[in-house]
RNA sequence: GCCCGAGUGGCGGAAUGGCAGACGCGGGGGACUCAAAAUCCCUUGUUCGCAAGGACGUGUGGGUUCGAGUCCCACCUCGGGCACCA
C-alpha cells in the first residue's frame, strides 16, 4: 500500500482534524524534494557550480537569523519568520530567480554548557541531537531550504574560518587617516620608512620585544588590562552590550562586577563613524537604525583643558558656548587626579565617599532617584575663558568610562549640574538672557535649555555676548580655544571596545600562543582549525556570584597537555602556552551568511567570485549584502552591530565585495499567540484578544496568558509589490495548526514566543 | 525626561496628492447534500430611503490645495528603545 492509499484509508474526520493525512502527503513531496533535488541552488563557482542554471537568473538571497539549537526544538516564534521567508523565497524562484535560501545552527554558547553540566553529557553531543531534531521539525515544516548548505558554527570546518577571521582582524590596524583596516605589516613598513610614528618612542631605538608591545597597540584585536564586566555567577567575563541597565548578566540574571582584567578586545570603536553612517545604505526601519546610532552615541563638541594643581584637568562637552557659565568642576570618583586635588582638611570626607561610591556601583547607583550626592575636594580649577577659580567636586553622577571622566557644570543651562549647585549651594551665574527670565538665577526654577542671546560671555578676544546661534558660539569657541592651545574639536562615542574573551568551554578556541614574556602570537592559518580538546570536565570553575574578587578560570586552563605546545613561529622552535579563552557566542554569527554561499570550500571561506555573485553590489555606491534579512528586533544592537563589524573589516581587507552584510532587514516582530486547551488537545493560534480586564480570550474562550503581539503584516513589509498568497496572521494560523497538538504538560512561557 | 514608530470596517490590512476600505479572514444569503464538512455563487464601512439615490466617514483641532488617509502646524492615545552619556 502506498502511502497515499493508506492516508485514504486514514481519512477520517477524526485524522482530517489532526491532519494526519495532510502529513502523509506532505512526507511523500518532501521525499521527492530531497531525492530531486528541489531546492538546491547553483553556484557560479565552486563545487555547486552550475553555470548554465545560474546564466541569466537575478539573484535573490533571502535569510533569516540562524536558531540557537535548544533542546526543546523550535519555538513558535520561529515559523513566524521562518515561513515569511519560504514563502518569498519561493514566489521568487517561481518569478525566475536563483534563489539562496537555507537554514544553519548558532550552536556554540552557555546553555548546551549548561545542560552539559547538569546531565554529564559532552556538549557536543547534545547539540548534534538537538540539531538532528530541529532539522527534522524544519523539514515538516516543509520549507524550502538548500539543504546542502546547512552550516552548524560548532563544525571544525566551519569554526576554522571563524578563527581564521579572527587572525584576519588581529593581523590588521586601523588607519586613522582612512578610517579602514589595513593589514599589520603595511603598519610596520611604515614605522620602518617613518612615514607613521610609533605612540611613544623611537620604532628604529626598540627592541623586538617592544616594537611587539607597539604592534599590539594597533591591532583591531587586542589584550588589554582594562575595566571589564566580570560575572561570578556564570564565572566569565561579559560585554557591554550582555549586560542589563541595571548592572545584571543578561543572560542568568547574575550580578556584574567592573574589574580590571587582561581579555581580549576588538577595537569596534574605530568602526564607529562608518557603522553609524552606512545606515544610511542599508533599507531596515528607522527603529533599528536609531538604536545603532544611540548605542554608538556620537557626540561633537569639544575637549576643554582646566588649570589644575595636578596639571591640566581635561573635560569633554557638547556646549563649549557655555564656557563662561562653568561655575564648578566635577570628578569621577574614580579620576586619577582625585589623590592630588584632595587637601587635607578633606581627605577625609573624600576618601569615605569614594568607598560609598565603590560599594554601590552597579544596581545601588540606579537606584536612589536622582537625588545628587558628592564632595569637595578642597582644590580649584582654572577657567580657561576668564580664569576664574572653580571648585573641585566628586560625584557619582559623573561617568569615568564616558568622555575624560570629568565635567565642567554650567548650572544654569544642564539640569544635572542645576539640580547639583542647588544641593551644595555653588554658584549658578546666566550666561543667557531668556525672554522671559530675570538674570537672576536665584529665581529659576530650573536650567534654562535653548536658543537666547549670550551675556557674561565674553572675554577680552573673543566677544559671545548678544549672539543667538548656538552653533555659531560653539564654533567661534572651539576656534579660541584652538588659537589659545586650551582645548579642540573633538568627538565622542559610547560604545566601547567589545569585550571578546569568554571563560568557559563550548566556544571556539583562540589561535594564539603566548611566549615567555606573556606577548601573544598568532598561529599560521596552516594549524587552523585549532581544535576545542575534548575533555569531560567543560564545567566552568562556579563562584559565588557576589564574590567580585574572584578570578575567572577557564575549563581550558586544566588541559595541561593541550595547553602547552611546541611551535615554530619564526624564530625557531619554542615552547609556547596556548590561550585557554574561547571566543563569544557571537563570534560564529558575526559572519555565517557568507559560509551559506560556499558551504564545503576548503581553500578560503569563500570564493570571491560567490561572494560577488550573492552579495556584490547591484549598483555604484550601493551596500551590497542579503537581499532580505529577517529577524527578531532584540539583536539589534548585538549581532547586528558585531557582524557588520567584522563585515567591514572583511571589505577593507579585500575579502569581500559588499561594504555591509545585510542589506534589507525585517524585524518581523513578536506573535500574538494563544494556546488554548479543548476536548481534542491543546491547540495554539496566532490570534489573541485582549480584554479590557487583562484576560485574553480567543473565539470568546478563555486563553493562557499572552504572549506578545504581531507587528504589521509581513506581506506589507516584505514585499508590498510581490505579493503571492497571504501572510501574517492567516497564514500563520495554517502554518501553526498545522504543526499539531502541544505538549501541553510543557507550558508555554513567554520567552517560547517572544522574539526569534 | 529624551529618541523612534504607529493610529483607516467586526478582524489582518490596501491605497505615485486624484472614486478610501484592494486582497483576505469573519458575518449574512444561496447552490450542491438525506445532513454536515469541503467547494462554488451573491452580499457585507456607517446611516437615511421601498427604490433610484443621498448624507457621513481614515485618532482630535487647525492649515495648504481645484482635490488630503497621504503634505504642514498643534494636540491626544498606543507601542518600542534609551535613560545621571556632560
Amino acid at each position: 500500500m502506498t502511502s497515499t492509499e493508506s492516508a485514504a484509508a486514514n481519512d477520517t474526520p477524526a485524522h482530517r482534524y489532526s491532519g494526519a493525512l495532510a502529513q502523509s502527503i506532505e512526507a511523500d513531496w518532501q521525499d521527492r524534494w530531497d531525492a530531486e533535488g528541489t531546492f538546491e541552488t547553483p553556484n557560479p563557482a565552486g563545487p555547486l557550480a552550475d553555470p548554465a542554471a545560474v546564466a541569466g537568473r537575478p539573484k535573490k538571497f533571502i535569510l533569516d537569523m540562524f536558531p540557537y539549537p535548544s533542546g526543546a526544538g523550535l519555538h513558535m516564534g520561529h515559523p513566524l519568520g521562518f515561513t515569511a521567508t519560504d514563502i518569498y523565497a519561493r514566489y521568487q524562484r517561481m518569478t525566475g530567480h536563483n534563489v539562496l535560501y537555507t537554514m544553519g545552527f548558532d550552536a556554540f554558547g552557555l546553555p548546551a554548557e549548561q545542560y552539559a553540566v547538569q546531565t554529564g553529557q559532552h556538549p557536543a553531543i547534545t547539540t548534534d541531537q538537538n540539531i538532528a531534531n530541529i532539522r527534522a521539525q524544519l523539514r515538516r515544516l516543509g520549507l524550502s531550504h538548500d539543504p546542502r548548505r546547512s552550516i552548524s558554527t560548532t563544525d571544525p570546518e566551519y569554526y576554522r574560518w571563524t578563527q581564521w577571521i579572527f587572525l584576519q582582524v588581529f593581523n590588521s590596524w586601523c588607519d586613522p587617516d582612512t578610517k579602514k583596516a589595513r593589514p599589520i605589516d603595511e603598519l610596520v613598513a611604515e614605522f620602518d620608512s617613518g612615514v607613521r610614528q610609533p605612540t611613544s618612542g623611537s620604532w628604529s631605538a626598540m627592541s623586538p620585544a617592544e616594537r611587539r608591545a607597539e604592534l599590539d597597540e594597533w591591532r583591531l584585536a587586542y589584550v588589554s588590562d582594562a575595566p571589564v564586566n566580570w560575572c561570578p555567577g556564570l564565572g566569565t567575563v561579559v560585554a557591554n552590550e550582555e549586560v542589563t541597565a541595571d548592572g545584571r548578566s543578561d543572560r542568568g540574571n547574575f550580578p556584574v562586577f567592573k574589574r580590571n582584567m587582561r581579555q581580549w578586545m576588538m577595537r569596534i570603536t574605530a568602526y564607529a563613524d562608518r557603522l553609524i553612517d552606512d545606515l544610511d545604505l542599508l533599507d531596515w526601519t528607522d527603529a533599528i537604525k536609531a538604536m545603532q546610532r544611540n548605542w554608538i552615541g556620537r557626540s561633537e563638541g569639544a575637549t576643554v583643558h582646566f588649570g589644575s594643581a595636578a596639571g591640566p584637568l581635561t573635560v569633554f562637552t557638547t556646549r563649549p558656548d557655555t564656557l563662561f557659565g562653568a561655575t564648578f568642576m566635577v570628578l569621577a570618583p574614580e579620576h586619577p587626579f582625585v589623590d592630588t586635588l584632595t587637601t587635607p582638611e578633606q581627605a577625609h570626607a573624600v576618601a569615605a565617599y569614594r568607598r560609598a561610591a565603590e560599594a554601590k556601583k552597579d544596581i545601588d547607583r540606579q537606584d536612589d532617584t536622582r537625588e545628587k550626592t558628592g564632595v569637595f575636594t578642597g582644590s580649584y580649577a582654572t577657567n580657561p575663558m576668564n580664569g576664574a577659580q572653580v571648585p573641585i567636586w566628586i560625584a557619582d553622577y559623573v561617568l569615568m568610562g564616558y568622555g575624560t571622566g570629568a565635567i565642567m557644570a554650567v548650572p544654569c543651562g544642564d539640569e544635572r549640574d542645576f539640580a547639583f549647585a542647588r544641593t551644595f549651594g555653588l554658584p549658578i551665574v546666566a550666561i543667557q538672557q531668556p525672554a522671559d527670565r530675570s538674570l537672576d538665577t536665584s529665581t529659576w526654577d530650573d536650567a534654562y535649555v535653548g536658543d537666547a542671546p549670550y551675556v557674561n560671555s565674553s572675554n577680552e578676544s573673543l566677544a559671545l555676548d548678544g549672539i543667538t546661534s548656538i552653533a555659531e558660539a560653539k564654533r567661534l569657541t572651539i576656534d579660541w580655544l584652538v588659537a589659545h592651545g586650551h582645548g579642540e574639536g573633538t568627538t565622542t562615542y559610547k560604545l566601547r571596545d567589545w569585550l571578546f574573551s569568554r571563560q568557559r568551554y563550548w566556544g571556539e578556541p583562540f589561535p594564539i600562543v603566548y611566549d615567555e614574556d606573556g606577548s601573544p602570537h598568532s598561529l599560521p592559518a596552516s594549524a587552523l582549525p585549532v581544535l576545542l580538546p575534548d575533555t569531560d570536565q567543560f564545567s566552568p570553575r562556579t563562584f559565588d556570584p557576589d564574590d567580585a574578587m574572584s578570578n575567572p578560570e577557564s575549563p581550558l586552563d586544566r588541559l595541561g597537555d593541550w595547553v602547552w605546545i611546541e611551535a615554530d613561529l619564526g624564530d625557531g622552535p619554542r615552547r609556547y602556552r596556548r590561550d585557554t579563552n574561547v571566543m563569544p557566542q557571537w563570534a560564529g554569527s558575526c559572519w555565517y551568511e557568507l559560509r551559506y554561499l560556499d558551504p564545503t570550500n576548503d581553500d578560503s571561506f569563500v570564493d570571491p567570485e560567490n561572494e560577488r555573485y550573492w552579495m556584490g553590489p547591484q549598483s555604484e555606491g550601493a551596500s551590497g549584502g542579503v537581499d532580505l534579512y529577517v529577524g527578531g528586533v532584540e539583536h539589534a544592537v548585538l549581532h547586528l552591530l558585531y557582524a557588520r563589524f567584522w563585515h567591514k573589516v572583511l571589505f577593507d581587507l579585500g575579502h569581500v565585495s559588499s561594504c555591509e552584510p545585510f542589506h534589507k532587514l525585517f524585524n518581523q516582530g513578536y506573535i500574538l499567540a494563544a494556546a488554548y486547551q479543548d476536548e481534542r488537545g491543546m491547540y495554539v493560534d496566532a490570534f489573541g484578544v485582549e480584554e479590557s480586564n487583562g484576560t485574553y480570550t480567543f473565539e470568546g474562550r478563555p486563553v493562557t496568558r499572552e504572549y506578545g503581539k504581531m507587528g504589521k503584516s509581513l506581506k506589507n513589509a516584505i514585499a508590498p509589490d510581490e505579493v503571492c498568497g497571504q501572510y501574517g496572521a492567516d497564514t500563520l494560523r495554517l502554518y501553526l495548526m498545522s504543526m499539531g497538538p502541544l505538549d501541553a504538560s510543557r507550558p508555554w512561557e513567554s520567552k517560547d514566543v517572544v522574539g526569534v
